[in-house]
DNA sequence: AATTTTTATTAGATTCATCTAAATACTATA
DNA sequence: TATAGTATTTAGATGAATCTAATAAAAATT
């Protein structure tokens, strides 16, 4: 059973690895946990311990396959909980993650399970990242621009390229945020413009410049 | 800033001084904390640093007004995950302490607040106990058998008397949980059975045995 | 290649929450 | 009221997570 702490740990060591693709040196562990790198030598020595972590002195650390494992478990619980919080409590984004960093932590299998039924089963998070399911996977769905897509193809809004406020702003306008689904029902060749149907209800027009910084990913 | 630990104390010390009426001795403070009697004193000697605690040596314990409010909040927190696991994640009676239990020391004043929201700000949690305010006022309502009650009486069912699974079956066959509203419209003098309306809408007759073992709140 | 700079680790303390064992205060009984 | 028994507290240790200061290793620079 692991601490908080230790889950934090992993969680960061996760991300930083980039999903463990590379080992993750001690002062940029220490500045993500706000932390000495002292403190930072003496919680990898006792994660490594627990072998949830791959390491050898002065070489960086990484998650080993239990590590990993655990750390998408976190993830999973994370995103979850954010699903949780903007659809049923209308959160906003920006207060988000304080509450899901408590609420990750919860060790509870049942609750989790009930928790992601209530939700029906969500893919993605409200920020568009995917959920690692109960065995960890995380099924890396691609994230198109509409604009790669062919017409006829139908999919899910998991993320948007820039987020300046007047964007984000006319997407709310227009009734599109994550998780809304899209289909491409038309491309004008002239400008690239893109006719949308918004979850299957009513059909609207954007403009290319648009529809190259809405990510699908098909489903 | 009370650790999850300190917190869990206060909670204990204010259920065993029954709401700070009557102090609370070490050892029954240890068997409830399931720790050890030193372990005890050592967190008292620290609660009644922090003022959270009336504390003298060999007198026993109880909170103070300070703790006394923090405890109702904790208790606040707690009662009201109950209701969001039954009401929203259909859990059992018995699994739910376990992870309200967790979910009660999560800091967010906004989470509670939306979340309360989200269940119509319920005033008794599954069990039938009632759930303090945000100022940490016990609204403790008279719960009274419903043989103890005259015709006409419309209430909640806010709790039962014993808890023998042939009965909470029956309950739960005839439609009646915590929270069901009861309305009372005869009762026969010979036998004491009594008919209920139940939530308005069907009348059924229930047994003196069975009357005298569901609790109202008129309200 | 030698030296400086950066990065990482060890050493030694501190705080929290716990323990066991020993000492002390209170209570009840003979 | 002295004593036996129980309840409570102190003393001294331990493990987790942290810190600062000092040391050691690796990397970069001259």
């Amino acid at each position: 059973m692991l601490s908080f702490v230790e889950e934090n740990y992993l969680k960061a060591i996760y991300h930083l690895s980039e999903g463990g693709k590379r080992s993750v040196n001690t002062n940029a562990l220490a500045e993500e946990m706000k932390t000495a790198p002292a403190s930072v030598s003496d919680m990898i020595k006792r994660l490594s311990e627990k072998k949830m972590v791959d390491y050898q002195k002065y070489r960086g650390v990484n998650v080993s396959e239990k590590g990993k494992f655990k750390a998408l478990h976190v993830i999973r619980q994370h995103r979850i909980w954010k699903v949780f919080l903007v659809e049923k409590l209308n959160f906003q984004w920006d207060q988000l993650d304080e509450v899901a960093e408590q609420l990750e932590h919860i060790k509870s299998p049942l609750l989790l399970q009930r928790l992601d039924e209530f939700l029906g089963f969500p893919k993605f998070d409200p920020h568009g990242d995917p959920i690692p399911d109960e065995n960890g996977q995380l099924i890396e769905k691609r994230k198109d621009p509409i604009t790669q897509l062919p017409v006829g193809t139908s999919g899910i809004v998991v993320g948007v390229n820039g987020s300046s406020a007047s964007f984000l702003k006319y997407l709310d306008k227009v009734g599109i945020s994550i998780g809304t689904r899209l289909q491409i029902v038309d491309r004008m060749e002239f400008d690239g413009s893109v006719d949308v149907t918004i979850d299957g209800k009513k059909t609207i027009t954007i403009s290319m410049a648009v529809a190259e910084n809405i990510l699908l990913s098909e489903a």
